[in-house]
RNA sequence: GCGCCCGUAGCUCAGCUGGAUAGAGUACUUCCCUCCGAAGGAAGGGGUCGGGGGUUCGAAUCCCUCCGGGCGCGCCA
């Protein structure tokens, strides 16, 4: 229930359907489904109902006469300048600039919680994004993880979730035991080609810059934990936790410089130091979904809706990577998320089946729909027409850290978002630094801009605007393009909403782009009175609600 | 081979829980602009919504199939 003129109309039309049926055109029994919509074209007016349409065959009428009777019935309103019925039987409202100025004293009266919802009703969301290994730097694909993570749980906690945002990482596996042979490699001065450097060792430069530190003895903090370099080449334990802590701290600073923070970050090696993984192994045989095939422990996924059945233990007695992610998953549950969302490259997806599976397995009341995955497509970047692919610091792929430092924070984070997550994604830097209209975040920081212009020019000329005469000039807001910008305005709620819902951020990034399309339409064409006091002021009502 | 995602204007993409002549920006064509930022404004041309079939009063949207592109199918993580 996000748009309140909207919901009027519909009352509306409740009431003229309950008339109808009163009077025997419709009978007793219809049941009133129908939906209000915002017309694409103004041509079709400010909303427009399909009530007609889904009615008539209960009715026995044609939609268009249905239509008629119920444009007849229904009760009139002010604001409702027009109602009309077009094409097969759709009824069109049109309304006055006053049925919306309701939203400007909205806006004005709320300030800075003008257009949150209650739909999460304080219940707790974890969103668990980038979770990326502390093996290196972080790259653009991080980047778009941790753009679309973020903006998901800005607008689920837009949405009244309590929102926690969730980092995993794995700091003790085989490409951590491979990160501190390569660190040892570069400490004894080996180079990547030399015939003792390890088996697929990490050959980016940072490297030499990790086993530096070490030597040095510099001190790294990093997830609240200072770690000293011990010098030591030949004690690997040192190094691995040195060289985690070291990357784990280079990641952190450059999510910071992304506007990216995190509540919690979750260690995959708590699950074993606190039985979590052995747990959840003996639950998953408790409850007769395990068995033994060639010395290993499966579990029959199968069973739910799986693929093929999976591995938990190999037969050498260790854990394949699938069962921590179940125990983690678990763990989410248990500490309270009523909804998790995690978010991960789609080259991840084939793993999301048998972690759900893995959940329904152990019966512990897990929904089915948990967690929520959202996935992301490849980014390529591109500069003067051509794809970039490497980076000097890591080597092989183009960092976050060289994003932001070209194109800038905002920039950077409105492309990564400003596509649908699964679809594959062209990041031009030359566009995102471009100071023309042709890239959008120059053309809404150009309407804020403008706003912000006007805003100074009052004071300049020694003039007070504030809230309260903003709410006593409402009724001036009666232009066409005033009217334009009201529509735009009112819309903020429900795609608030609509992004939360659907976990989808990049809504956001459109419904900006029109909002400042708007403002700009009109800020072209609308004439600035200077001699009009109240005039000026009701404009500037206006200026500084959409700038909120 | 199987599974997931994508295919919409020259380009980059919205729209996809079914609705009216399929939208935005950009590019292109014509016209306008010496008062708040012209980094502007007005108008116009441009589409078999990858192809085909089906469901429906109505399909870009749902179902089937084919084509093209990406990714995944390990006792790797």
């Amino acid at each position: 229930r996000s748009d309140p003129v909207k919901d009027q109309l519909h009352d509306l039309v409740l009431e003229a359907i309950a008339a109808l049926c009163a009077d025997g055109t419709l009978p007793t029994s219809t049941q009133p489904v129908f939906v209000v919509e915002r017309s694409k074209s103004r041509e079709h007016g400010d909303f427009a109902t399909n009530v007609a349409l889904l009615l008539a065959k209960a009715a026995g009428k044609k939609p268009r006469d249905l239509a008629s009777a119920l444009v007849a019935a229904l009760p009139l309103r002010e604001e409702i300048t027009k109602v009309e019925i077009a094409g097969p039987g759709f009824i069109n409202f049109f309304l006055s600039p006053a049925a919306y100025q309701g939203e400007v004293r909205d806006a004005l009266e709320s300030g800075a919680s003008f257009g949150r919802g209650n739909t999460g009703a304080g219940r707790t969301a974890g969103v668990e994004f980038v979770s990326a290994n502390p093996t290196g730097p972080l790259h653009v694909g991080h980047g778009r993880a941790a753009a679309i993570g973020d903006c998901i749980a800005r607008v689920l906690d837009a949405n009244g979730w309590h929102v926690v945002r969730e980092f995993y990482y794995n700091d003790a596996g085989a490409q951590i035991n491979n990160l501190a042979l390569s660190v040892q490699a570069r400490a004894r001065g080996v180079e990547p080609d030399a015939p003792t450097w390890p088996t697929d060792g990490y050959r980016g430069d940072y490297i030499k810059d990790v086993a530096r530190a070490y030597l040095d003895g510099e001190s790294v903090h990093a997830d609240g934990v200072d770690i000293v370099g011990a010098g030591d080449v030949d004690d690997l334990d040192a190094i691995r936790c040195f060289g985690v802590a070291y990357l784990r701290r280079e990641q952190d600073l450059d999510l910071r410089a992304f506007g990216v923070t995190f509540d919690t970050y979750f260690l995959e090696s708590s699950l074993y130091a606190d039985g979590k993984v052995e747990e959840t192994v003996k639950e998953l045989v408790a409850h007769g979904h395990a068995y033994e095939e060639g010395g290993a422990l499966w579990l029959r996924t199968t069973d739910f809706g799986d693929d093929k059945d999976r591995v938990m233990r190999k037969s050498d007695g260790s854990f394949t990577y699938f069962l921590p992610d179940v125990a983690y998953h678990r763990s989410k549950w248990q500490r309270g998320y009523q909804r998790a969302i995690t978010e991960l490259g789609s080259d991840h997806h084939g793993s999301l089946a048998r972690v759900k599976a893995g959940l329904q397995a152990l019966d512990a009341g897990i929904p089915v729909g948990y967690p929520e995955y959202v996935l992301h497509q490849m980014v390529t970047v591109m500069r003067g027409g051509e794809e970039v692919k490497l980076s000097k610091r890591a080597g092989s792929y183009v960092t976050l850290r060289d994003l932001i430092d070209e194109v800038g924070r905002d920039a950077t984070r409105y492309f990564l978002i400003a596509r649908k997550s699964d679809s594959q994604l062209i990041f031009d830097i030359d566009l995102a630094r471009a100071q023309t209209n042709d890239n959008p975040v120059y053309y809404i920081q150009y309407a804020h801009a403008r706003v912000a212009s006007v805003m100074r020019q009052l004071v300049e000329r020694g003039l007070v605007w504030n809230r309260d005469i903003g709410l006593a000039h409402l009724a001036r807001l009666d232009s066409e393009h005033e009217q334009a910008l009201m529509i735009e305005l009112s819309r903020y709620a429900e795609v608030v909403e609509a992004a939360g819902a659907n976990l989808e951020p990049h809504l956001i990034t459109t419904y900006l782009r029109e909002l400042a399309g708007a403002f700009h339409a009109y800020y072209n064409t609308h004439q600035f009175i200077v001699d009009d006091a109240d005039l000026r002021d009701a404009r500037l009502t206006l200026a500084s609600a959409v700038r909120q």
